[in-house]
DNA sequence: CAGCTGCTAGCAATCGATTTCTGGCCGAAC
DNA sequence: GTTCGGCCAGAAATCGATTGCTAGCAGCTG
């Protein structure tokens, strides 16, 4: 690979002549710009990005960890978040934790060690990698998921208020037996949207009771969890579901017994998925703004490091109920 | 942030032997290590993987760069690499372009100017994109498409015997009149399906015509295809789609059409889909080894890093036939 | 013609690590 | 007692770019 020193002695001028050309300095000769340009053509010259990187100490690079790249609620996200930043002049690269906080402590490390610029993270749980963040220079951004004890810039969806109206969609349907799937302790959404459930459960006359079911935000879970809840002593006749794939889990689940929906039991998920109008019954759920939500997100981190200092924001977006066949009695 | 030279003061050592004790030499005095780690310690000092990078000329980043980050062939197939990069001592940095060879381009560049160890590419058909990547000393993986003009390392499903299987998987149902949605030309699965399809065709007798429909590989292309075909002078009787998500609109299409499935039309899709098995009709598909493909490429780029030279391969995965009942007469 | 200003290009320092080379110290051998 | 070799720590060069400072040159003014 050539460097700036084979393009300098090509074009008969000094590296730093070379340098100013690329970077678009005004105080060069126009004979000069020319005559560096035909020797970066010839030689097929690529700045190294790294020894760029090196003197200027920034890159142009942003780390975003997400939790689960199957989950196509992530993958929404990141189509949002992908489009600010190329306007932005920055270039993604995406980090899947698969859940795993040790997976998300060595890409947090990772992102560090190459000072990216910027963080935009769907946190795992993992307290060390929050700390790491946040007593790092960089900046940072949360989505879907509050950060652990994190002071940050976060975007999230308004959890509690979908999840209330999700439940309440059930009980104006006529469910009477309500269960709630939901995902680990500790973690945002799904501690939130478990109160959303319970509210609306508890602001019924007389107050309905909950029925809790906790698991990971996996498939299995979802279908472990549905299994135990229809053999428990009081089988629920509905069930709400706090994400995309445990919902998925749970369908399964529910054909695997050949039990009827909504016949049997009425089925809301939280997350839109993009098949959701295509299974029969059709599946309602809570839609959250993805897109934008990544979009937000992006423009935050933006405007961080811009400005490093200041108070951080918290943007919280509307869900949405999409009411289909799978919770009508 | 400390540098390592902050380190070594308060160590009271220098700056190479701080250096000699982090990447584990042994020729140091064990009292010294003791020192510099705790040093290390106390400042939480972290090594600038920019400055290693530059001076070591090479990083532990891989690129693996898709064309559709919300097709879970394709995340199911990054799972795969990730599982290898980690074990081998790389990160993985994924990048979406979008079926967009422009921002294919921009990926690229920036893998050759961060000097990534390695590229794992779907490529989207972008020529310059992979001229840049060949004429670079960067080791390249394909994988699920050709590189256009491009003598690496490779790995694909068998393409053609899949599609033909599913072909004569319909012919065998019964079904006569077969169309196929395939992608774009110059796009190897596209043209690799297309022609499994047009041999199952003529293999039979009599030999059956064609009637073929070309789109991009997304949904919503699926979807005209879908439209275009019902209502073309020789209404087909069945379908072979040669992606899953364009088998989703042809799917979404015949719902709004309320064109019974299987009954009115059959349907194989290549690529499994998660949910396959949740729709009704569940869904016929023939299903790659993603995971697999994913590993294999992997594997073929660690060996390719460690011997650059040497002529490239290329690995060939079957595809399995997993009939539902879409395709059930 | 001397002196000043403005423009532009090159020198050299710099970013933070790694690594080669040098040299000091110590123990063993003659 | 001297020499040699081995071991280990530090000095300094190096990776490839950017950038502050300096200096040369041209043109203008007094």
């Amino acid at each position: 690979m050539p460097t700036i020193y084979d393009v300098a002695r090509e074009a008969g001028v000094s590296a730093a002549t070379v340098s100013r050309v690329l970077n678009g300095a005004r105080t060069v000769d126009p004979a000069m710009v020319a005559r560096v340009l035909t020797a970066v053509r010839e030689l097929g010259y690529r700045p190294n990005a790294v020894a760029r990187n090196l003197r200027r100490s920034r890159t142009t690079l942003w780390a975003v960890i997400i939790s689960d790249i199957g989950n196509p609620f992530f993958t929404a996200t990141v189509r949002g978040v992908e489009d600010v930043a190329q306007q932005a002049g920055y270039s993604v690269v995406l980090c899947n934790s698969d859940e795993d906080p040790a997976k998300e402590e060595t890409y947090v490390a990772a992102a560090l060690s190459e000072q990216m610029a910027g963080v935009i993270i769907a946190s795992s749980g993992s307290a060390k990698a929050a700390k790491s963040l946040l007593e790092s220079p960089i900046p940072v951004v949360a989505i879907d998921r509050q950060l652990p004890r994190g002071e940050v810039d976060t975007v999230v969806v308004d959890n509690e208020a979908g999840a209330r109206t999700a439940t309440r969609h059930l009980l104006d349907a006529g469910y009477r037996r309500i269960a709630c799937i939901t995902g680990p302790e500790g973690v945002s959404t799904a501690d939130l949207r478990l109160r959303g459930y319970t509210t609306a459960l508890s602001a019924q006359q007389p107050p309905a009771e909950p029925l809790v079911a906790r698991t990971d935000f996996r498939e299995q879970g979802g279908y472990d969890a549905m299994e135990s809840l229809l053999s428990s002593p009081e089988r629920p006749d509905a069930v709400f579901v706090a994400n995309n794939l445990m919902t998925v889990g749970a369908l399964r689940c529910l054909a695997d017994r050949e039990v009827r929906v909504p016949g049997e039991m009425g089925v809301v998920g939280f997350d839109e998925i993009p098949w959701a109008d295509l299974v029969r019954p059709s599946l309602t759920t809570v839609a959250q703004p993805t897109y934008e939500l990544g979009r937000m997100a992006a423009r935050l981190l933006v405007d961080r490091i811009a400005t490093p200092a200041g108070r951080p924001a918290t943007v919280v977006l509307p869900a949405e109920l999409r009411p289909r066949q799978s919770s009508a009695r």
